[in-house]
DNA sequence: ATTTTGTGTTAAAACGTTTTAGTGTTATAT
DNA sequence: ATATAACACTAAAACGTTTTAACACAAAAT
């Protein structure tokens, strides 16, 4: 409990009458290792306690080039996905003797480099990184470079980096056929504009399905630019005319997609299931507590965020070069009335 | 952009051909202070740009005993009241030059002291507190070790530290006024059971807004503890027949007794606002998409955030001893149609 | 001509840790 | 008796920074 570092090493070597080397080695655990006598080891060890000893990291960092922190740059805090990813983060990497410290890039690849560049200066052994749009060229310098690194929730796939995320493809797959079991066959999916590939991952989930139904000709993708979405939903979802059945169902490819679309379809008074079917992502309050509640995809956020940090962390302390995996991880569907079709 | 800090002091000395003391006078800015001749300043700075020179933190750490790390231990990060402060006293921090580490506590105790060990351990220069039920002690402990901290949200009237928070009073005098301006009269309250002072800063708020309206027969607090209180509020609301008009409105004095609220009043079909009207905290997503929309206080969340880093640093940076503050925030009211009376 | 003052620079120490190479002692093997 | 091994420990260096005291060397004052 003390944030001014008083008892040092060599506090306690004085009082129990050995170098600090040895005081050192002791609290290292490394005491038979460096064959200590027994008798010292204990007096050390009972000093260090009496005396409530706490190393002092900078000490430690400077000494072995190494901080035990680790960056993390998530896309946006205000998202409960990320809100609730970063905090599993945080408490896998505590439990493994890691420091996390974090920031925001709300999407924009120059606060991202701005984050990075402050996370580095700051002495991270280590980055976890959910990379927004256009910030390949940034990652791929880092990777050049040979930053232990992991990317989350999305990933390039030209740099050959380790990264977790969910299984997209799958996802959108399963949620396409659901409404299609439904009996719903004009599905509309709605996605941000970007060349992200957990977003082509999850409009081809779609294709594939709508495919294999064989309706091609009723696939219909709407890509809204990541700034103003909101507008142009409201704008879009007016022409398409949906309570004339245009559109029978619309998937939301994201959380803040999902939210938006109610905020618009409750504009437009626009009646989910029966006028148009929705089905959402990554889950919250607002999904239960809706009228209807909301059918979602949930992802595996515990699993996502101590995976990252398990693989980062054995990345740093192995010293043969890691294998680069790009790990997956299943979809779950909740089904709530949202997405059933009331006859 | 370097993980591997490479570039220091000696190397750029040796570049130009000074010691590298000279090189670290420069670059700190003092140059003239210490009587630094042009040329060698120009040369210096020259280089250290070419080589793209990062001080080593740990190294300055070490030497200073400042670490410029901030933790910040907020009281649970799904919560998109704390998820938001986090993220501005982030970005608070770090146009300051520092970096924040936090954690989550969960509301537990337990966790708060583990974490603010953690913290410590971390060398922070200061530390933010969002403190919880029974940190009390935690808390005076460490104002007695006279740390750099600042309580957030909540704080102890019996510990004199910085603080920054809402009038949590006003704010609820507020919300009353508005309810029995409506017309209800029957108006309950609905709080956690806690002794922190921002519950009971509210309640009174309540209370006097009652009193001064001469409903004292009126007052009607239900109390909740932390952990169950969706099947509590479930059983409460259910024994009070609140269709048959036993109450009339309800506040809740949190965001995530709003949102169980919500939960329970759904579960029940009771209508909002014609059954009972209802006065949320804090905002969010679901008090805006809820059918009807609800009705909160809305808090100066950045302000807080900004406020709580400024005067922090400002303690930290400044050699007299600071004048310890509480500083109180006003309240907005963010009225929808959840509290409006329907005729 | 010598002392003083001023200017520009550096050597050295310090922060607390970890590790390597080495020291002195005692026990065992030759 | 001497070389060798095993044991228990320490001295010292290194990590990169900042700051203090000291040092040359010139110019100005005596």
């Amino acid at each position: 409990m003390a944030f001014k570092k008083k008892v040092s090493l060599k506090d306690i070597a004085q009082a129990v009458g050995v170098s600090s080397a040895l005081v050192s080695m002791v609290l290292n655990g490394k005491a038979k290792q460096y064959g200590i006598g027994e008798e010292a080891t204990r007096k050390v060890l009972a000093k260090a306690k009496e005396l409530n000893y706490q190393p002092n990291i900078m000490a430690r960092g400077l000494r072995s080039g190494k901080s035990h922190l680790l960056g993390l740059v998530v896309a946006d805090i205000s998202n409960p996905f990320f809100a609730i990813l970063a905090r599993e983060i945080e408490r896998a990497a505590s439990e493994k003797g890691y420091t996390v410290i974090y920031g925001s890039s709300d999407e924009k690849p120059e606060h991202l480099s701005t984050l990075m560049n402050t996370l580095a200066n700051q002495g991270v052994d280590g980055i976890i990184v959910i990379p927004c749009e256009n910030s390949e060229e940034l990652i791929a310098d880092l990777y050049l470079q040979k930053y232990a690194m992991v990317l989350v929730d999305r990933y390039f796939p030209d740099i050959n980096t380790l990264s977790v995320s969910l299984d997209n493809v799958k996802a959108c797959k399963d949620v396409t056929q659901h409404l299609l079991s439904q009996g719903f066959r004009k599905i509309s999916f709605v996605a941000y504009e970007s060349k992200l590939l957990h977003t082509t991952e999850r409009i081809r989930g779609y294709h594939e399905a709508m495919q294999e139904a064989g309706l091609e000709n009723n696939i219909h993708v709407l890509k809204f630019p990541q700034d103003k979405y909101h507008e142009m939903m409201l704008q879009v979802f007016e022409e398409n005319k949906i309570n004339n059945k245009n559109i029978e169902a619309i998937i939301f490819s994201t959380n803040s997609l999902t939210v938006q679309g109610l905020y618009v379809l409750n504009q437009l008074k626009i009646r989910i299931p029966e006028d148009v079917a929705v089905f959402g992502f990554d889950g919250g309050d607002v999904f239960d507590l809706y009228s209807p509640a909301i059918s979602y995809v949930r992802q595996p956020v515990e699993e996502m965020g101590r995976k990252a940090v398990t693989i980062l962390i054995d990345q740093l302390e192995s010293d043969e070069p890691q294998v680069i995996r790009r790990y997956k991880l299943k979809p779950e569907l909740v089904i709530a009335e949202s997405s059933v079709k009331k006859q």
